[in-house]
RNA sequence: GUGGGCGUAGCUCAGUUGGUUAGAGCGCCAGGUUGUGGUCCUGGAGGUCGCGGGUUCGAUCCCCGUCGCUCACCCCA
């Protein structure tokens, strides 16, 4: 749109948030804040842009997000950063910076910046909010991010969804693994559909999650990384299983289950949902053991965290649920007269200090003031005219029954509660 | 980066095998009700038919380009 009168749009793949969606997204962020506060989480807030080294030396300078997704940009001093394209190497870098005591255990909510094709459930400028912990590689961590995780989804009512694990071995055994897949996809090469034959070199593990229906009995054939972990990565998944076992979360085990980020190690999860057409993961998180180090880190600082797809999230809800987070108003004011708005205003400033939801019209026609009232879904209408007033009595009407009652003010706390 | 579909009112969409004043529903505003909403009735506002160019006596419709949206691949939240 290179027209001067053409007006302004937000940017190919982001989009405004108002209207249901955005109360939506306040209740959201406000019950994980809860939920990740119950398990003993601080909120970490971190810089939107990084040196681009923190995500090169993060996520792997060969993944797709870093070769070809990133927001890279040069500022005045010739400094070389990167808007942030997801939330983990960040808070990496802010643990080593400031080396908190450990297990070190934050949460965030971040946009997240990749350069790609927008399509459903994916953006530009998404938005994640997340857990890590840092400082330990005991399973039992691992399965309280999970568990919260699976709470989080439970407040908000989420319904079929479905938590997948696997695990992903540590950086030897899976080097071995990786070297043995590539032998069978070498000597199968001809087999494999054109895409698969320009990654199987470069990325095995890739092929194994690949979609396409005819690849997937080949696929299934080829070997289990659960199968070529060695003792400690073994013991670790088997420990991750029976404490999930143990607090009754139910999840599915996908030895082919590949997480997009080079830094994963041993226990990785994904939660999905359907209802999102082809970007179906909700949740996607896993241990990194080794990202610290790679990051910079002189000791070891094992960690595991997940990051939501709030975004997705919403999309799903609007779905199933629209009206969870659906702001109530508890008192409409329907002034009528000079006095009377005068008077509501005054009133209005009372009942919101006693912590009530109060939205009040400007002095109009009672019928115009109920329409409007009915719109913002009030619960009751306080209607005040010149001699209600004056005798100091109003009335007060329920907006769902109709039922209307006359009452002093010094009645009403007794008779609305604050939603 | 690649491929498919689509751009008509605030929203969801009709429509014209190219013809003069472009429609509906919802929403919005006003009236029917002098102080009573959610139903109903009546009326009204609101559109350069994404933008630019071409073909034509004539384009919202056909052609080309462009911008945008959308879905999928890739990748991922």
């Amino acid at each position: 749109m290179s027209d001067a009168v053409t007006p302004f749009q937000a940017p190919i793949g982001t989009h405004d948030v108002l209207g249901a969606p955005s109360a939506e997204w306040e209740g959201l962020i406000a019950t994980f804040a809860q939920y990740a506060y119950r398990f003993g989480f601080e909120l970490v807030i971190t810089p939107m842009f990084e040196d681009v080294g923190v995500f090169n030396r993060g996520i792997g300078e060969q993944s797709e997000m870093a070769t070809k997704e990133m927001y890279v940009f040069t500022d005045r001093g010739n400094r070389t950063h990167a808007l942030r394209p997801e939330g983990t190497a960040p808070v990496v870098r802010a643990f080593i910076q400031h080396s908190p005591t450990t297990p070190w255990k934050a949460w965030y909510f971040t946009p997240a910046f990749r350069y790609e094709r927008p399509q459903k459930g994916r953006y530009r400028q998404h938005h994640q909010f997340g857990v890590e912990v840092l400082g330990t590689d005991d399973p039992a961590v691992d399965v309280e991010v999970i568990a919260l995780a699976h709470r989080f989804y439970e407040a908000i009512g989420l319904t079929r969804f479905r938590l997948l694990i696997n695990s992903m071995g540590d950086a030897l055994c899976r080097a071995a693994y990786v070297e043995l897949l590539r032998a069978h996809l070498a000597a199968n090469v001809e087999r494999l559909t054109d895409e698969h034959k320009n990654t199987w070199s470069r990325n095995p593990l890739r092929v194994l999650d690949c979609k396409v229906p005819d690849d997937q009995p080949y696929i299934d054939k080829l070997p289990s990384i659960l199968d070529h972990l060695d003792d400690a990565c073994r013991e670790h998944f088997a420990s991750v299983r029976s404490h999930l076992d143990a607090r009754g979360i139910a999840y599915e085990v996908r030895p082919r289950m590949v997480r997009g980020l080079d830094y994963y190690m041993r226990t990785t999860f994904e939660i999905t949902h359907g209802g999102l057409g082809a970007q179906n993961s909700v949740l996607g998180g896993g241990r990194y053991d080794g990202l610290a180090e790679a990051i910079g880190s002189k000791v070891p600082a094992p960690g595991i965290g997940f990051s939501i797809g709030e975004d997705r999230l919403v999309m799903i809800l609007e779905e199933s649920n629209p009206d969870r987070f659906k702001p109530a108003v508890d008192v409409f004011l329907a002034p009528m007269g000079q006095a009377a708005e005068e008077h509501a205003g005054e009133l209005a400033a009372e009942l919101r200090s006693q912590g009530f939801s109060v939205e009040r019209s400007a002095d109009r026609k009672l019928k115009r003031a109920l329409e409007v009232a009915n719109k913002t879904g009030a619960r009751y209408t306080l209607i005040l005219g010149d001699d209600e007033v004056s005798t100091g009595t109003y009335s007060l009407k329920d907006m769902a029954s109709g039922e209307q009652v006359k009452l002093k003010r010094s009645e009403l706390g007794a008779r609305i509660k604050p939603n």
